[in-house]
DNA sequence: TTGCTATTTTGCTAAATACCGAAATAGCTG
DNA sequence: CAGCTATTTCGGTATTTAGCAAAATAGCAA
């Protein structure tokens, strides 16, 4: 998922995210965290959602922005276990589930 | 930290840091598996160098390049951790790590 | 020394990216 | 309808990036 990486690459990006991570906002209030104008906000929201980051919801005139933990999750996954980032453990007791 | 975002996004680069997790590598056999000039690997090199995701050690006239997987680690835990990106069904998402 | 090999540095494009202000879109309300 | 709000799209600039060929560096060996 060359795309998520690419998004990730951006601090303002990350930071977007994270603020995603507590609870779903507009683009107003994420936009009120940084001191860059709408419009330049505005194409970071697509870069996000074109890598499936972010689902956008209209609801009359406000966009409210979700996090897709999952893709996020989708993505990252193949390089942690590439590189054996996390316990090993872990991988141990997924093969243990599946003898189940 | 910024630096191993940017050095994560380019395919190129997370396919150098992929061979060099089996063994260290020299820059020309590095460069064998693409089909890049060398200036340009040499550049991908530079960055992930100063990512210092790899180190590079010199014996004569051959540079051989080493993963330095701890920072990759201290890079992306703080990402892993704010996402909880931990949970283990999602181990079967596994797939080749930058297929696509 | 000369020549060969491995690799980087230089100098240059073309393309991508981040940013902004202004304009456009779209929904709301009086 | 007119005016207000939320947000994006448009058009532009400045910076960064990925790529290459050619030149430079550096070690080795005849």
């Amino acid at each position: 998922m060359n795309s998520v990486y690419k998004a990730l690459a951006d601090p303002t990006r990350r930071k977007i995210l994270e603020l995603l991570r507590d609870r779903d906002l507009s683009a107003g209030e994420i936009a009120a965290h940084f001191d860059l104008a709408k419009p330049t906000l505005s194409g970071h929201f697509a870069v996000l959602k074109s890598a499936d980051l972010i689902q956008a919801d209209k609801v009359g005139t406000t966009i409210t922005y979700h996090l897709n933990i999952s893709v996020l999750e989708e993505a990252l996954l193949p390089l942690i276990n590439t590189f054996n980032l996390t316990s090993p453990n872990l991988l141990f007791w997924r093969e243990d589930f599946d003898e189940q």
